[in-house]
DNA sequence: GTATTGACGTAATAATATTACGTCGTAAGC
DNA sequence: GCTTACGACGTAATATTATTACGTCAATAC
């Protein structure tokens, strides 16, 4: 295959995928929803809904402590393990990546305590090294 | 000392600690208003302010893919490093666990991107030992 | 063809969180 | 003593985030 077969999408999770990586950053529902008023959309159920669809397909993150949601980093994206994401606080600046060793890590916590595994969430808030120099 | 020294809670603060406490699992912030509604509580804005200094003083932790918050297992924690919860979605247990290594790690991608880290968030999301088995 | 399914549109409402403004008590400075 | 500053508080209003409910439509399965 060329690269990566996303999952056919239908033209409101195309929207909402476009509005997101255009963004190039994180955005709440209601920042989409917005951005999409021209496009005709007129409810928060519709981007909810493509929003779940994204997350399920892996295109799309959701940042439980910001409410908010943005586009996988990686190109193309149609899912892979899980990510951490480091939020800068200041400029709002989200920088993903896969902390192998810390996957490897909780998964060897979840084996030993019987736990099923389904979803990780890792978040680090602070300050960007641009952020903090300024500071 | 006895023990470990709460900073002095006010009046609001301790019935918050006391509702989270006897709870043992996570309540919302409009549960734990209307668990102290007979204590005099009208408005969510006592809740939050009491929890705000709450996980302050780390006695409290917020759970971020659940609204909700928790208090520390640590009996009379006063405070200590990052906690990392594993929630189970059926039955809605959660435990706190500090996953050195894991801390050890994140701080390591820190360090070397220059990411000035304040806060972190783990959690996980799946079946406790005893849902898994039951399902 | 008809039943099922999945995406969609819309309205209403629920659930979570904050802003704004005023009061009160206590401790610090003078 | 006075008064100034501060922190906790009370209350109302409102903002923000998310879901429930109900109906339509098109594609597919049988």
């Amino acid at each position: 295959m060329t690269a990566h077969s996303h999952p056919q999408l239908t033209k409101n999770q195309s929207l909402v995928f476009g509005s997101l990586s255009e963004a190039g950053g994180p955005l709440t529902a209601y920042a989409i929803l917005d951005e999409l008023r021209d496009d005709g959309f007129r409810a928060p159920l519709q981007v909810y809904r493509a929003l779940d669809k994204l997350v399920e397909y892996g295109m799309v993150h959701r940042l439980e402590s910001l409410n908010a949601f943005v586009a996988c980093s990686h190109k193309g994206c149609s899912g892979h393990g899980t990510a951490a994401f480091a939020i800068c606080d200041k400029c709002g600046d989200v920088r993903e990546f896969m902390p192998e060793e810390v996957v490897q890590s909780l998964k060897a916590w979840t084996e030993s305590n019987g736990f099923a595994l389904s979803r990780t969430t890792i978040e680090l808030r602070g300050l960007c090294k641009n952020c903090r120099n300024v500071a």
